[in-house]
DNA sequence: ACTATGCCCTGGGTGC
DNA sequence: TGCACCCAGGGCATAG
């Protein structure tokens, strides 16, 4: 599940790796035409060939490669794409949906078990990403817009963090290690968050996000960095799938619930509504 | 305007 | 061993 930390950490990655390298080849899979939003498979093929990469940015979970042409190539991961920099004669992944080749020589490989990845070539990046509000670690993601975001919302408070017009680039591992940090039950009604907990909660989202981007992302079972290795984070989350263990906070058994149609893990001892 | 639900997709795990 | 079934979930479409 590549949220921001592991999107991130593969724009770290891939940035010196491609940053100035033109695309001598793209090439879309058969059965993972779905890939191709904005164009039919081989009409993206065609206008991505010999386009150099001029940068390499990130807004959410969305990465967006800045061509020189002017247009972006706007690439969302979904739950188990990976983007990975290898030989030219590098095996394919078993998953391996699409590749990209460039004038080095290299290869970037696009590796997605359930095909749920979209590429989209478009003039402005907003136009693949029409509900993507302030990034979450923009200075625009403030405790001030957090609490204006939970008074005017009922749903659970774990709902609002996960709604991208909100904190772009949130997912499920990091709402619920936010929740957790911030020892604020996941299932509160949002209004219910006043300015001191809005405030806690500011802040516990900003530290699960920069702890995973220390140990460059979690790999609970697909996500791969840029160069193909794992992240280091999944062994230091406080109660993402940790259902049944130990809170290290309180020492009661930590649950595993459904919120907003997601997993929902949390501390039934310290987290409170 | 808000909220809830279903869809997309496929491997891995479980139960019989 | 085989098979049916369920689960994981980001973003979008649709319905209420």
């Amino acid at each position: 599940m590549p949220e921001l930390p592991e999107v991130e950490t593969i724009r770290r990655d891939l940035t010196p790796l491609i940053v100035g390298r033109t695309v001598t080849r793209v090439r879309i899979h058969p059965g993972a035409e779905r890939l191709a939003v904005t164009d039919a498979p081989r009409d993206l093929e065609r206008a991505l060939k010999g386009r150099r990469v001029e940068a390499v940015g990130r807004q959410g979970k969305y990465l967006l490669l800045r061509l020189d042409d002017g247009r972006t190539w706007v690439m969302h991961l979904r739950m188990t794409g990976s983007l990975v920099h290898a030989p030219a004669d590098a095996p394919a992944h078993r998953f391996e949906r699409a590749r990209i080749d460039l004038d080095d020589g290299t290869t970037v490989r696009f590796n997605d078990l359930r095909k749920f990845g979209t590429w989209h070539l478009v003039e402005d990046p907003l136009e693949a990403m029409p509900n993507s509000g302030p990034d979450a670690l923009s200075e625009e993601f403030t405790p001030v817009w957090l609490l204006a975001c939970l008074k005017r919302r009922s749903v659970a408070v774990k709902a609002v963090l996960l709604d991208q017009a909100v904190a772009a680039g949130v997912g499920n591992i990091y709402a619920d290690e936010a929740c957790w940090i911030a020892a604020i039950d996941p299932r509160t009604p949002a209004s219910r968050i006043g300015p001191t907990r809005a405030k806690r909660l500011h802040a516990a989202v900003l530290q699960t996000l920069h702890d995973s981007l220390d140990d460059r992302g979690s790999s609970f079972s697909d996500y791969r960095d840029g160069l193909g290795g794992e992240g280091l984070h999944h062994v230091r989350v406080h109660v993402f799938r940790r259902e049944g263990q130990t809170c290290e906070r309180c020492g009661s058994v930590i649950e595993k619930t459904r919120v907003a149609g997601r997993g929902t893990h949390f501390c039934p001892g310290c987290q409170r509504r």
